[in-house]
DNA sequence: CTGTCTAAGAGGCTAGTCCAGTGAGCCAGT
DNA sequence: ACTGGCTCACTGGACTAGCCTCTTAGACAG
């Protein structure tokens, strides 16, 4: 579904510093046994003993507060958010790379209502975007390859038909999970042909409006892709 | 992506540097027209157009980082990440509330999955936090309250009941969306009786482990509070 | 008791400085 | 002509020191 690093040639991770002590600082939560409500110690504090500046503390800080784990509040400090639990959940996602059938799951569930929604709201427009996706696709296969950028495309295009920008981002998020995980390879099937088959029944369904057999045909595609995915 | 605002007495909002920063580059990249792989400008010369240092600066583009809209690299430059669209579903999301029919699709959309999965893989201990969900809502629906307390602790008994932290994380994430667009109230039944005893029938099924029951019980759930909410 | 003031300590932000990658361009040696 | 190595300008990474504003607890006056 994306590529960072194409071809397998990894590039030098840069290391970050706030990015090492977002982990530090999630781990002297749970170490600390913080609470929500809980606050954190003072910067200038937290910086001496992290051994970093306050500058790039504060970077840290920031990252966190994105990431919905503590709120900064001017004069007080930064208080724990009162969902702890989204802490250990990405940090649970970090180090695990046992989601994939979680992934799975969820994709599925997604994609699901995706499909059914795009055949009630497909424009002509998304039509010829998803058709578009399948001649790629099919012209990739043909040349030899797996066609996974015309699945890419595919997908995509399926999802931009729902026109639903919340079930968008939603995904949006599972791929980035699965960037994390470095599941790539998660969705790239083992048969291209079969793959492209199952492409144009939803595809078809999409066209003739028919949300149930849209969902359905999602759904078996992603249990033929899901199934050879997780038995190799 | 959190605000503090506790019962409904709104802190005043104290504005960070960083924040406006995020929403001004975010507007920038769109007025420019820049495309997923370009660059933004270089920190000094950005800083300097923005009129802030570069530190602070340096926060901005760490919440950008997190947010998935850019991908910094040293030596060269804070590159625009593959999908630009994310930092418009992010802004749409912050400007629209609008919003609100396509939350209460996705909410469902999970949902359903997850009384389906909690039906499947509940524990004893997941069936008794049900339990205890419900007789705290009965409680205070007895007490002529709302029950919402009671309410908020049922669905999150059937979240974790699911057993998958990804759709856990998925369902957090909307959480949040219906937090930053104040439509707190969603979910919120108009007739609490009612509501109960819908959550009686989603209980019992997943009791039963039916997860076709539990499956169809939550879907009518959901379109009875939505349906409720949508016309007020 | 109650209200006011103050000072300590919290975060917010800036400016200046130095370090460390990146990559284009030059220039020799082959 | 090509290759390799070098330099240098430019980019982000991080630190330091300092001053600002905000919050809050406690002292103090009424």
């Amino acid at each position: 579904m994306e590529k960072t690093a194409r071809q397998g040639l990894e590039r030098v991770s840069r290391p970050r510093l706030y990015e090492q002590l977002v982990e530090q600082i999630l781990a002297y939560i749970e170490s600390a046994q913080l609470r929500p409500g809980d606050l954190l110690p003072a910067e200038r504090d937290l910086a001496e003993r992290l051994g970093v500046s306050r500058a790039t503390l504060a970077q840290a800080l920031v990252a966190l507060e994105v990431l919905g784990v503590i709120d900064v509040q001017h004069g007080t400090g930064a208080v724990l958010a009162r969902r702890p639990s989204v802490a250990s959940v990405i940090k649970g996602l970090r180090e695990h790379q046992s989601r994939l059938p979680e992934i799975v799951e969820a994709r599925s569930t997604l994609e699901v209502k995706l499909a059914s929604l795009a055949a009630e709201r497909r424009t002509d427009q998304d039509l010829a975007a998803i058709d578009n996706a399948l001649n790629i696709m099919a012209k990739e296969i043909n040349d030899g390859d797996r066609g996974s950028h015309g699945d890419e495309l595919f997908h995509q295009a399926i999802t931009a038909a729902a026109h639903s920008a919340v079930l968008a981002q939603l995904m949006a998020f599972i791929a980035e999970m699965i960037l994390e995980t470095r599941m790539e390879s998660l969705g790239q099937p083992g048969r291209p042909e079969q793959s492209l088959a199952s492409h144009r029944k939803i595809a078809a369904a999409i066209r003739a409006q028919d949300a149930k057999a849209a969902a359905k045909a999602m759904l078996a595609h992603i249990e033929l892709v899901s199934d050879v995915e997780l038995l190799r």
